[in-house]
DNA sequence: CGTAGATTTGAACGTCCTCAAGTCGAGTGG
DNA sequence: CCACTCGACTTGAGGACGTTCAAATCTACG
């Protein structure tokens, strides 16, 4: 089928350079010395890519030849199952990586829709795994970057597997506010880049029973809502939602 | 709190050879050329442990220093929240590894216990980033490695997020059965190790739900089920089960 | 042979889903 | 500028699936 190579597929590229970067510290060179994140900008991540909202960064089945760090604007990654049922696996944002689940198969295994208008930096695997033989920190970041992404996932199946819809939207909202908050953002006020249904996907939820509850959280003024707009006025209660409101401990 | 070291917490170490293991070619070691088993038999993977069914190979919040490679037997590995929920993350047998949770943050993330007695390969986690930045494939299988574990979790995140009961423990026994068909054994006779409870928990359902799902699956002659031995019949009909029976295609 | 733990099964309940109607807002063209 | 349309969102009512609570059964193991 579609043999498409994702960084052949988008606008004309310009020039990255991770050392000038203000992502650095949170993104893939984290930690490196200068000498070496300029090593990276020359061998590495050498361009950017612009992906428009709607369109697909990659999708499953592609031949896998590089991660992607987002730089600007938010992507959401889906699985999809044989009879057409889809899920969410993760929405990303800036200095979070794409693609690691290719590494595998040499075949991306979900898609990657852009949310918005993105510019992603193009990390041709190849020169990766390379440059981290070279690099020893380099593979030490890449190795953590990969170990976290497991546990984050962790992190998904306890809220599938045992959590409420209201606790489960709770800790999607505390974790979307504390990431904004790392890359210097408010943490009580966001705008959704997903509509309820993506939330709904990612959260094992219907539409339906997301809106419900967001409108529950206003009435019990937790948050204001407003669209995709969202004002949280009580995040200790939201916290207190997620881990027991008050009994047993 | 506890800050035991996995790797002394156990028996008394025996000696272990990749080279000579009959898992070598579906676990860490694969692909590797003989010199560079040998090597790793060297400095790498040099002793194995017993653990006792029930015992923890490790558990949340352990200082990282190993991953492991499971010999023999079978594990378990759950995270718990705040309010003591616990999810069970995977079962893991021979040829898997347990512990890339911990790389992250240098603790582990997870609780490993033994659901029976079982038997581990110690992989001192320094060492192996050592020998990864010198034998290019090592490198190479790890990463494969640690992307399929990324890959396996949106696997469960799909089935946690969009599937009913049935089609939960129907994609369940499939996956059992087609992991225990590639270690050499049949694929349609097996004994779980684990309780209905962790089945459940691993599912995001009550262990009612599970023992009621196995008897309707007895009952609509998909397979035999006494306790914890599994005879499965009909596995078309268990897999018709999870991409949608008939109708939408 | 007795006890504790695991499993099965039943009945009532609750959360979330399904279906449906209505509201709201952005974009478009008259 | 306003009417129109489309998609996203909200809200309601009824129903389904899985849970909860409870009791009975079975097995393993000391």
């Amino acid at each position: 089928m579609d043999q498409r190579v994702a960084s052949h597929r988008h606008t004309p590229a310009c020039m990255a350079a991770c050392s000038t970067c203000n992502l650095r510290e949170i993104c893939l060179p984290m930690g490196l010395t200068l000498p070496e994140l300029q090593e990276i900008d020359q061998r590495l991540v050498t361009c950017r890519h612009k992906v428009v909202r709607g369109e697909k960064l990659f999708q499953t089945g592609d031949r896998f030849e590089s991660v992607f760090a987002v730089w600007t604007g938010f992507f959401k990654t889906c699985v999809a199952s044989k009879d057409g049922r889809e899920q969410v696996t993760g929405f990303q944002m800036a200095g979070e990586l794409l693609g690691l689940d290719g590494i595998g198969t040499r075949r991306h295994e979900v898609d990657a829709v852009a949310l918005e208008d993105t510019q992603i930096c193009v990390i041709p695997y190849a020169e990766l795994e390379a440059m981290a033989l070279e690099i020893n920190s380099l593979q030490q970041q890449f190795h953590r970057i990969m170990s976290r992404e497991i546990v984050r996932n962790h992190g998904v199946m306890l809220l599938l597997g045992s959590m409420h819809a209201e606790e489960r939207l709770a800790a999607f909202l505390l974790n979307l506010t504390h990431r904004l908050q790392a890359r210097g953002f408010s943490s009580s006020s966001l705008v959704l880049r997903m509509s309820r249904e993506e939330i709904g996907s990612y959260l094992g939820l219907k539409l339906e029973t997301v809106s419900r509850t967001f409108s529950k959280f206003q009435a019990d003024g937790l948050l204001f809502v407003r669209h995709r707009q969202i004002q949280i006025t009580d995040p200790v209660g939201l916290q207190q939602l997620i881990d027991g409101n008050s009994e047993d401990d």
